[in-house]
DNA sequence: AGCACGCCGACT
DNA sequence: GTCGGCGTGCTC
C-alpha cells in the first residue's frame, strides 16, 4: 500500500511536458468537466536516480506483450531493483482522472524489467504498488532466454516466464545459503571409453570448452553414471551444468549417480512433483549459486544455472519434453537456445535417435558421439521378429493371441530371469475385430489394421490407407465390428495362466514399478513404464507392434522404434543371453532397425524422407486450430511470409488421438485441442522453408495480438502452435 | 479481460 | 437537448 496515499489529495496540477499534453487532452474533451490533477506520482517522493521502472505485467495475453513505465517511489528505490516481482496498478480505470475516481485498474503482478532515467510514455505515469519481494528473480539471461522462447514459439513472455520462474513462497526466501562449493575433480572417462568421442567430450568440457554432441547412448543402465561425469567434468571447468530428463524416474537415476560421484549437496533435483516450497527453495538455491548442478524435468530447462557450462538432454524423443502449457516449449529446442546465447556444451542423449537430433548432426551443429557395432553387439540383446506372415501359418498364436516363439523364448527366460511384456497401452489405437469372433479386422490388401477414424464414417486401412466399404469377417462371416483393445491387465492374466508356477507383475498407467528383482517373473507394462529388472531382464516381448507402427502420424515408426528399444535396453545382453521378439512385420522400417540397432540409421533415413516432402523439421511448421470460421479468418488476416505455404484447413480428428501423450501416461488427460461440444473445428498446417521459421512466428504472433486485442469471442478464437506434435 | 469513450437513435 | 445502446481501443 506504500505509496498509495501521497497521491490521494487535490492539489495544483503539474505543469512538465508529458502531462500538459494529458492536461490539454482533458481540457479540450470537456471544459464542464473540471479541471482536474491528473493522477500523476507528483508529489509523491521520487526516486532520485533512474525513477522510472519498465515492468512486465504479467498477463500472458498477447498485445499486452511489452513493458509498461511506472515511476518509482523512493520508499521502494532500494527494493525495486531489476528483476524483483513486483505489484502495479493496470487497467483501463487509471485513464479516469474525474474528481473522486483516483486509482482505477486492479493491482496485478509483474516483473521490474530495468530501471531507466525516463519515460517515453506520453502520459503521467502511475507508480510502483509494491515490491513483493527483492529477491531478483528474472536475471537478464533468464530474461532474454524466455523472451527467445517466446519469439520461437509465437507465445507471450508472461506465458513463458511463467513456466519459467517458480511461484514464489517466502519461507523459502528466507533461508540462508552457504557457499557454493569449490570445482571437483575432473573425473575418469569410465564407460565414456565405450564411445568414439566419448572421452574427447569430457576433456573439452572440463578444459572450459563448449562441444555439442549428439550421443546414442548404448544400452544398458550405464547412462546416467555418463550424464554425471559430464556433470563433473563441466563443474571442473568452474562452470554449471543442467540435465533435464523426461520424469521423475529418470531423474532419480541422475540424482542417484551424481549423489554418488559428487557426494550430497553439490546438486539440486528440480521436479514437478515436489511441493511449492520445495520447488522455490531448490530453485532459489540455483539462482544464487550455492548449487552450480541441476537435474530435473522440462521445468528445470529454464533454471537460472550460474555461469552456465553445460546442458544436457536425455531421451528428446519422449512426449513429456514438450510442455503442455502455451506456448508449448520443447526441452531440446530451449536447451539448443540456451547452448547457442550462452556459448555452452550441448548434450542429447537416448538409446534411440529422433530425426531431430540427427538434423543437429547433418547441421553440422552438433557431433555425432556413438559407440563402433562390435561395442553395440556387444551390449545389445538379441531381437527377433514374428510377422503377419509368421502369424497366419501359426495356428498356436491365432488361439492364444501370442506367437509360438515368443512362448518358447519366454519360457526359455523364465529359466533364469525376469521376462518383460510390453503391451501397447489400452486406447492406444482403435483396434476393431469382429464383434462376433473376435478376429481382427484386417485390410484386404495389405493386411493392415482397419481403423475407424472419423467416428461413425467409414473404415480405413491404418497401414496403406485404403477404404475398406464392405467389410465382413473372413472366419465367421460376422459384419459387425467392435474395437478390441487388449491392456495389460488382461494380457497379465492370460499369461499368468499359461505359466501358472511364475509371478506376474504389472506396471503401468495406475501404477508404475520402478524395479523389479532379477527372479525369474512375468512382468507385463505398457510403453515407458518398464521396471528396470535387476540384472536386466533375460527377455522381453513387444507385443501388437502394429497397433504401435499403425498411428496416423509422423513419428509412429521413430516413436514405435523409441519405445521398443526403451524396452529392450532393459534386457541383457546377448552374450548372456538376452532376447527380444517383436511382434511385428519384419520388412518395416523401424523394425528392422531395431534387428540391427540402429536408431540412427533409422533417423537419418527418415530426415532424408521428410526434407523431401518438406516436412518438419526440415520445413517449420505451425498449426492453427479453431471453430472453422474462426480459422479461416485467423487465415485471412495474417500476414504471412511470402514462401509460407497453408495446408488445409481439414476439419480435426473427433476425438484427437490421445495415445500419444506422455510415455507413463500419469499425467492428466492432455487437451489437444479439443473440439467443443457440437461445434466442428478446422486445423491449418502453415509451412515455411528452412530459415523462414522466425519471420513465420513473428506473423502469427502479430496477427493473433491483433484480434486478442479486438477482443474476439471465445468461439471466434484460434489456437496456434509452433511445432505441433502430431501431424497426420 | 475489463472499462471508458464516442457516435448513433428514441425519448422528455 | 439528453439518455443510453454497443462498437473500438487502451491499459504506464
Amino acid at each position: 500500500m506504500s505509496g498509495e496515499d501521497g497521491q490521494r489529495g487535490g492539489g495544483a496540477a503539474g505543469d512538465a511536458g508529458p502531462e500538459q499534453l494529458a492536461l490539454v487532452r482533458e481540457a479540450v474533451r470537456k471544459a464542464k468537466v473540471p479541471r482536474a490533477k491528473p493522477r500523476t506520482w507528483r508529489g509523491a517522493a521520487l526516486a532520485k536516480e533512474l525513477p522510472v521502472a519498465r515492468v512486465l505485467v504479467d498477463k500472458g495475453v498477447l498485445h499486452l506483450d511489452r513493458y509498461f513505465d511506472y515511476a518509482v517511489p523512493e520508499e521502494l528505490d532500494a527494493v525495486a531493483q531489476p528483476g524483483v516481482r513486483v505489484r502495479v496498478r493496470f487497467g483501463a480505470g487509471g485513464r479516469n482522472v474525474r474528481q473522486g475516481r483516483r486509482e482505477g485498474g486492479s493491482l496485478i503482478d509483474g516483473f521490474l524489467v530495468e530501471r531507466v532515467a525516463e519515460s517515453d510514455y506520453s502520459g503521467p505515469l502511475a507508480a510502483l504498488a509494491q515490491v513483493v519481494s527483492p529477491e531478483p528473480v528474472l536475471g537478464p539471461e533468464l530474461l532474454g532466454l524466455a523472451r527467445a522462447v517466446a519469439d520461437r514459439y509465437a507465445g507471450s513472455l508472461a506465458d513463458v516466464l511463467q513456466l519459467a520462474v517458480p511461484p514464489r513462497h517466502a519461507r523459502a526466501e528466507a533461508v540462508e545459503l552457504g557457499e557454493p562449493a569449490p570445482p571437483p575433480a575432473a573425473p575418469e572417462p569410465g564407460t565414456w571409453l565405450r564411445y568414439g568421442r566419448g572421452a574427447g567430450f569430457l576433456r573439452a568440457l572440463a578444459g572450459g570448452g563448449a562441444p555439442r554432441a549428439v550421443w546414442t547412448a548404448l544400452p544398458g543402465p550405464e547412462w546416467a553414471e555418463e550424464i554425471a561425469r559430464a556433470v563433473q567434468a563441466t563443474l571442473a571447468s568452474g562452470r554449471g551444468a543442467l540435465v533435464v530428463v523426461p520424469a521423475g524416474r529418470p531423474a532419480a537415476r541422475v540424482d542417484e549417480a551424481l549423489g554418488a560421484l559428487l557426494g550430497e549437496g553439490r546438486h539440486a533435483l528440480l521436479t514437478a512433483d515436489a511441493g511449492q516450497e520445495k520447488r522455490y527453495r531448490e530453485w532459489l538455491a540455483v539462482r544464487r549459486g550455492a548449487v552450480r548442478a541441476v537435474v530435473g524435468t522440462r521445468a528445470a530447462m529454464f533454471a537460472p544455472v550460474r555461469d552456465l557450462g553445460l546442458v544436457v538432454v536425455w531421451d528428446d524423443g519422449d512426449a513429456s519434453h514438450s510442455d503442455d502449457n502455451a506456448p508449448f516449449p520443447h526441452v531440446r529446442e530451449v536447451l539448443e537456445l540456451r547452448a547457442s546465447r550462452d556459448k555452452c556444451a550441448f548434450l542429447l542423449g537416448s538409446w534411440s535417435c529422433t530425426v531431430e537430433a540427427a538434423q543437429l548432426v547433418e547441421s553440422g551443429w552438433a557431433v555425432p558421439v556413438v559407440a563402433g557395432r562390435e561395442q553395440v553387439r556387444a551390449a545389445a540383446p538379441l531381437v527377433r521378429t514374428v510377422g503377419d506372415g509368421d502369424l497366419a501359418r501359426d495356428e498356436a498364436a491365432r488361439a492364444a493371441r501370442l506367437p509360438s516363439l515368443a512362448w518358447q523364448v519366454a519360457r526359455e527366460g523364465l529359466r533364469d530371469g525376469p521376462v518383460l511384456v510390453q503391451v501397447p497401452r489400452r486406447g492406444y489405437v482403435p483396434r476393431m475385430a469382429c464383434a462376433r469372433c473376435r478376429e481382427p479386422a484386417r485390410c484386404r490388401h495389405c493386411a493392415g489394421p482397419l481403423e475407424a477414424r472419423d467416428g461413425a464414417g467409414a473404415l480405413l486401412c491404418g497401414w496403406c490407407g485404403r477404404e475398406e466399404g464392405g467389410w465382413h469377417c473372413p472366419e465367421c462371416g460376422g459384419y459387425r465390428l467392435r474395437a478390441q483393445i487388449v491392456g495389460a491387465r488382461r494380457t497379465a492374466e492370460e499369461l499368468g495362466r499359461a505359466f501358472p508356477a511364475v509371478p506376474v507383475r504389472t506396471s503401468g498407467r495406475e501404477q508404475v514399478l520402478d524395479t523389479v528383482p532379477g527372479t525369474p517373473a512375468l512382468v507385463v507394462s505398457t510403453p515407458g513404464a518398464e521396471p528396470v529388472a535387476e540384472g536386466g531382464y533375460a527377455a522381453a516381448l513387444l507385443l501388437d507392434g502394429w497397433a504401435m507402427l499403425g498411428r496416423p502420424d509422423l513419428r509412429a515408426g521413430e516413436d514405435a522404434l523409441r519405445r521398443w528399444i526403451g524396452a529392450a535396453a532393459l534386457v541383457r545382453n546377448q552374450g548372456d543371453g538376452g532376447t527380444v521378439v517383436v511382434v511385428a512385420e519384419p520388412t518395416l522400417r523401424p523394425v528392422q532397425a531395431l534387428v540391427r540397432w540402429d536408431p540412427v540409421g533409422h533417423a537419418v533415413r527418415e530426415l532424408a524422407e521428410r526434407a523431401e516432402l518438406g516436412f518438419p523439421p526440415v520445413s517449420r511448421m505451425a498449426a492453427v486450430s479453431g471453430p472453422a470460421q474462426a480459422v479461416l479468418d485467423f487465415l485471412e488476416a495474417v500476414e504471412l511470409p511470402p514462401d509460407a505455404e497453408v495446408l488445409g484447413p481439414v476439419p480435426m480428428d473427433a476425438p484427437p488421438v490421445t495415445g500419444a501423450a506422455s510415455d507413463t501416461g500419469a499425467g492428466r488427460a492432455r487437451r489437444v485441442g479439443a473440439p467443443a461440444a457440437g461445434e466442428p473445428w478446422e486445423r491449418a498446417l502453415i509451412r515455411v522453408p528452412p530459415g523462414s521459421g522466425a519471420s513465420l512466428a513473428g506473423a502469427l504472433k502479430s496477427a493473433q495480438a491483433a484480434r486478442m486485442a479486438r477482443g474476439v469471442s471465445e468461439g471466434a478464437r484460434v489456437r496456434i502452435r509452433v511445432d505441433p506434435l502430431d501431424i497426420g
